[in-house]
DNA sequence: ACCTGAACACCGTTCAAGT
DNA sequence: ACCTGAACACCGTTCAAGT
């Protein structure tokens, strides 16, 4: 009862697409797979047998970063009260967002994914968590799930890098204020 | 100096293109280009002088919701207080954006467009409307300009239907509450 | 002045042949 | 078991020839 060992070329040929996926989606918006096969130096049909969607692939190339946001959220609430924990992920997802422009839609469209299949996914939960707290201490509206926050953060996906930089913070106030819990909530 | 006529066959071809455009995007929501022509009964070469850009055609194409949306604002701003009038504006978007998937993008897309032209175009400017008319009476944060809210409900185009149905007047709700103007706001 | 539609470009995806 | 790359499909866009 081995376990089924991968070919070492096929290992290889892996973090080679996962690399040139990398450096190309560095330099511009869109991927082109042939490009990115090309790149790493195998046939299109290789990359296909690695990663069968596209989607696939951009959930391996932004994996580390959305772990990232993953281990923040019960970092932030062990040092911060809930409502700022919330506030500071919040601005954590603004900074990837501006920097990695795919990482947001990888993040939305892996939560969606999840989302059908009656689970939250990793990011999901990490959010749920910080809302959670927030809701069990009064800052925050206890009518609001994790879906509703996915869909108002969306923007972040619709603007420039330079509209990010002079307006993401202030939008992500105005919803912070919307999901605030005020005195005379039930 | 008579007006340069168009040809009657021209603005027949015109129309011709509009509604098969129309009538296509109701039962899918891409459009192939190819695909309107041939219900057009044109050259794809005709489709392109009259529409340059895919863009033109589908503002042509939701032009008459747009202008609805357009005219809503001062209307609604005549019979209701300022906070009213952009919930029940609101509302409205929603609903065009539930049954007419594409709407709004052509209205994101169109302000989008309009604002690096420095102006705000006409869904901006009834948008525009309405949040002046709300910061006038102190119910809206003078904080909040028209690119902040258009992005903020740009969250309806990433829904499906069945979602909208049962979560976009939720989240709309959680949007107003953000931009409402509190008591110790300066 | 306007129209037609063949043709080109581009990219995603498959699959027969190979190792 | 895995890889290659020619080939097909699909769609947007152009442009020479026509009326």
């Amino acid at each position: 009862m081995t376990p089924p060992r991968r070919r070492a070329d096929a290992t290889e040929n892996r973090s080679r697409i996962i690399e040139a996926a990398q450096a190309l989606i560095t330099r511009q918006d869109e991927l082109r797979l042939n490009e990115v096969a090309k790149r790493a130096g195998v046939g299109q049909g290789t990359l296909y047998r690695h990663f069968p969607t596209r989607e696939d692939l951009l959930a391996e190339v932004y994996r580390h970063d959305v772990d990232e946001l993953v281990v923040a959220a019960p970092t932030l609430l062990a040092e911060h009260k809930p409502f700022e924990a919330l506030a500071l992920w919040f601005r954590r997802v603004a900074d990837y967002a501006r920097v990695k422009r795919g990482v947001f839609s990888a993040v939305t469209s892996g939560v969606q994914r999840d989302l059908s299949g009656h689970s939250l996914g990793p990011i999901g939960d990490a959010l749920q968590t910080l809302l959670a707290a927030g809701k069990a201490d009064g800052t925050i509206r206890s009518d609001v799930d994790v879906r509703d926050v996915i869909l108002l953060i969306g923007f972040l996906s619709h603007i420039e890098e330079a509209e990010a930089d002079e307006r993401a913070h202030h939008v992500l106030e105005l919803i912070l204020d919307g999901l605030r819990r005020r005195a005379d909530d039930s």
